[in-house]
DNA sequence: CCAGTAGGTTGGAAAAAGCAACCCACTGCC
DNA sequence: GGCAGTGGGTTGCTTTTTCCAACCTACTGG
């Protein structure tokens, strides 16, 4: 950082710093499709084997994921995501419905069912009124707008 | 990437091919500020310069954000979101949320006003019943689903 | 004339990522 | 008993990125 810099306090780049780096969004993916183990992990990500060691060894530390022991002699642990870890799925959702929309017209690659029956087509709306929150967001307010 | 993976086709990793690397949201996050110019984005960001002006010209080539000259001689220009740059907001929604819960709980930096009135508490519903759109997925389909 | 603003580019140093290879402790399998 | 395979890493080395300061050009204002 450039010292004279003050750079504007908020709330996504302190998570891009925890989840923001290369990889990290990938594996929560995959504890989202039930991949726990360290191998499926690297595979169905691409992610080379020492930086996801790293970066599950990171995301454990920032209570993200939880490792669970299920074999001893030799240690073997299982990653699952802790209640923190399972709110991220809102930006997996966000994430992936941009790129169906703009990347991936043709063929979104994965859909989720939804408990109403329908396939999920997620939005993201205003807890108070039910409209979409992007286009009715106006006036930031608090000490990281100015 | 080892020669033997295929790692899983997901729109997550498409979208983060595009918009994950370091700096890129949070130039788009200046955007939607207001803060339209290559030195604001610089100073809000914290990106050293050469960094900003390559994440710059590849937002630009994906069609995330477009130039606009307001000067010629010397060429100056603004950079504006497309249409596809605004839909990037609910991304930016959910990962400040996630920030706000787990990282700023006691202090959130940024919130915004929505049109009905209230504080933006934004939340990922499910487009056809309107419930919450996380808990209620399982069963992903599609080539990504495995 | 001089400082300041705007939008970069360049050079060199430091940090991170990538990959293959290795390691250890098991579990089958013949 | 021997030998391959699986799971979960770590090590060593090379290639990319990132970072920062410094520089450059073209104006504007005082």
């Amino acid at each position: 950082m450039p010292k004279d810099v003050q750079p504007r306090p908020c709330s996504i780049a302190d998570t891009l710093e925890v989840v923001g780096e290369r990889w990290s969004l990938l594996a929560v993916r995959e504890l989202f499709h039930g991949v726990h183990r360290f191998d499926g992990i690297a595979r169905n990500t691409g992610a080379s084997r020492d930086i996801l060691a790293a970066r599950l060894r990171k995301l454990e530390a920032a209570g993200v994921i939880r490792r669970k022991l299920y074999s001893e002699h030799p240690p073997r642990y299982e990653y699952h995501l802790t209640q923190a870890g399972r709110e991220l799925g809102d930006v997996l959702l966000a994430l992936a419905k941009w790129g169906d929309r703009h990347l991936n017209a043709d063929d979104p690659p994965v859909r989720w069912h939804h408990s109403c029956g329908e396939l999920l087509d997620p939005v993201v709306v205003c807890a108070t009124c039910g409209r979409p929150a992007r286009e009715g967001a106006h006036s930031p307010v608090g000490r990281g707008a100015r």
